[in-house]
DNA sequence: CGCTAGCACTCTGGGGCAAAGAGTGCTAAA
DNA sequence: TTTAGCACTCTTTGCCCCAGAGTGCTAGCG
């Protein structure tokens, strides 16, 4: 792979990605010959980026037009020839400064931290809450409403709270529904989500549990508090700022990109795919996998609590975005996050 | 005022802003003339166009484009020559089946709404969460986090879950925490929330507090639960279909547009303002009193329990909308989420 | 006296066209 | 292997012109 470009060639594509990383428009061999000086001349230049183009590094608009970076140009920009600029001591004191957990609900921290990813690269923030499954129980707790229907209360450690409104179809006491709630508070403090839905279901199946009314009672109730769509959902900040980009000033390209937010759905998908691995992710165009966002690159990390990883956070922007500025942030604010939660929360 | 329009020239009024709004285009006489026979010639009509002009309820964009209503022009529409069509029982159906309590938590439900509402009108939905301070107290939680960091989940009876970190200075034993929980919930259940507040505060000043010492406690812990931003949340659904109207075709419009909708705090004041008024409202351009959505307006109702009203939701799209046709969903759309808050959850 | 037909006038939008600019690929020479 | 030179291509811009739409005004009609 290395071996496909000469050290030269190298220095050349680097030089034509960053300049259209700069200017947003296509590039041409006396531009580069002008702004990086190498002591090549032009023409010497036009044969490499013929070369580049033919790799696949490189495409033109159009016969006279300069070469613009291709998806594998960013790739192998990102892969092999980005240097990741670090952060400096102030810039890391005024992202840390941003957040505060005191006096705000997990879900205000997050929608903050998405803020100001945004505000910080210019770019459009992406946070996902922590997936229910993930964490750990807490707390839960039943109020009944009228008509038999009860508002029950899930709290995970990592400080989520979630609530829905269930409905039974004999109604309980309020005397009943303290002993419930004491019970699961009881047993279940402690264990993870996905074990705690295990445990019920086992316990259904067992002899005991048909001839205690009560707990045949606490075990359909905690089934249906628990069922169904306890998703991370996402928070996603600064759309409009994606829309100072040149490559968004038609307005076709900028609908299918509203459109695209507008399905958290699969934004989800991609950031929890995105948790699987270590450290910051970058996915570029149709790596992403998701329509109508063409041209657009995303950076994720993941932020964890002791326990492990928990959610995952982003920038998305325009492919052509500046990656060197972007990646520390992400990187420097999901550590961030990270903190908070596991110093704080547990 | 009535006297300042004759009857044919109401009638020619209608009929400009009506073509208006079908075809997004300015009008000109002759197509008056064509799409709303009445025996009269353009030159007629002509002439009218001319006077309406003077009086402010039209402009020209230029010399010979035809005219298009001004903002005057469409409250005096809105006002006195709007038929508003009812809604067709299955319509009806239609809307109210869209929305399910059971299984959701009400912030679910209020964005559901929020989405339904621009699907079905093709624009942009609002809605905006009850305010704390409107509705009733249920229930309070405190969960001990680490390091004297407590959750506190309070529950009000339009069965709003919200819930905060706040720090003690001395840690509090869960012990202690309960006592205090028990108190709050057996004082001040059925209280709305502001009276709470102020009974908290004359509390406070009370001798008794300052010997006993849980009770001080009490008091400091629960002022801290509830100071700060308990605000309605404003829930925004469909922001790209309006970006399928063609006045929004050049993309400055549709920039300004969309920083607009991030500002949500102008949204929640507008949206609280049109509570205090009974029935629908309509706010056509700049009466917005929202800045970068020129050329929009917005209708708001608002949603009420059994104690009155407790919020607000609306639509907004182009001033150009079609407000026979979204007049009567906002309306019907307010009445099923109070007839919804109202039964289930008081 | 109100309505209308006719007409001159105005403004926009689109098509066509040419020139300018930017950039390429190729060739031949250093 | 690099470079200078050159012919070629394609887009962009400006310009002009014309068609189309619509107006305002005037004069005549019922």
């Amino acid at each position: 792979m290395t071996t496909e470009l000469s050290e030269r060639n190298r220095t050349i594509l680097e030089a034509i990605i960053e300049e259209h990383i700069a200017t947003a428009e296509p590039v041409g061999s006396r531009t580069v010959a002008r702004r990086h000086p190498m002591g090549l001349s032009p023409a010497t230049i036009r044969n490499v980026m013929a070369d580049l183009e033919d790799l696949g590094y490189l495409r033109s608009p159009h016969t006279s037009a300069g070469r613009v970076p291709t998806e594998k140009g960013y790739r192998f920009y990102v892969d092999t020839l980005l240097q990741v600029r670090q952060l400096t001591q102030k810039e890391q004191k005024q992202l840390s400064s941003s957040y505060q957990l005191r006096g705000h609900k997990v879900e205000e921290v997050l929608r903050d931290v998405s803020r100001s990813l945004s505000s910080i690269s210019r770019y459009t923030g992406l946070v996902m809450a922590p997936r229910m499954e993930t964490t750990v129980f807490r707390h839960i707790e039943f109020l009944p409403l009228s008509q038999g229907r009860i508002l029950v209360i899930l709290v995970t450690r990592s400080g989520l709270v979630q609530n829905k409104i269930i409905e039974t179809g004999e109604p309980l006491t309020p005397r009943e529904l303290e002993q419930i709630s004491n019970y699961l508070n009881r047993t279940l403090t402690g264990l993870p989500i996905h074990e705690v839905k295990e445990k019920i279901f086992a316990e259904m199946q067992r002899e005991k549990a048909r001839y205690d009314q009560l707990l045949a009672k606490t075990l359909t109730l905690s089934r249906q508090a628990l069922q169904g769509n306890l998703d991370g959902e996402v928070f996603i900040e600064g759309t409009s700022n994606i829309l100072d980009q040149p490559e968004f000033a038609n307005v076709e390209t900028m609908r299918e990109l509203f459109r695209a937010f507008e399905q958290k759905g699969r934004l989800i998908d991609l950031l929890t795919r995105s948790q699987q691995a270590e450290g910051v992710q970058i996915f570029i165009g149709s790596e992403t996998g998701l329509e109508g966002i063409d041209g657009c690159s995303l950076i994720t990390s993941h932020y964890s609590n002791r326990r492990g990883t928990i959610g995952a956070l982003g920038v998305i922007g325009p492919s052509r975005m500046n990656y060197s500025a972007v990646i520390p942030i992400v990187d420097y604010t999901a550590r961030l996050l990270s903190q908070m939660l596991e110093g704080d929360i547990e």
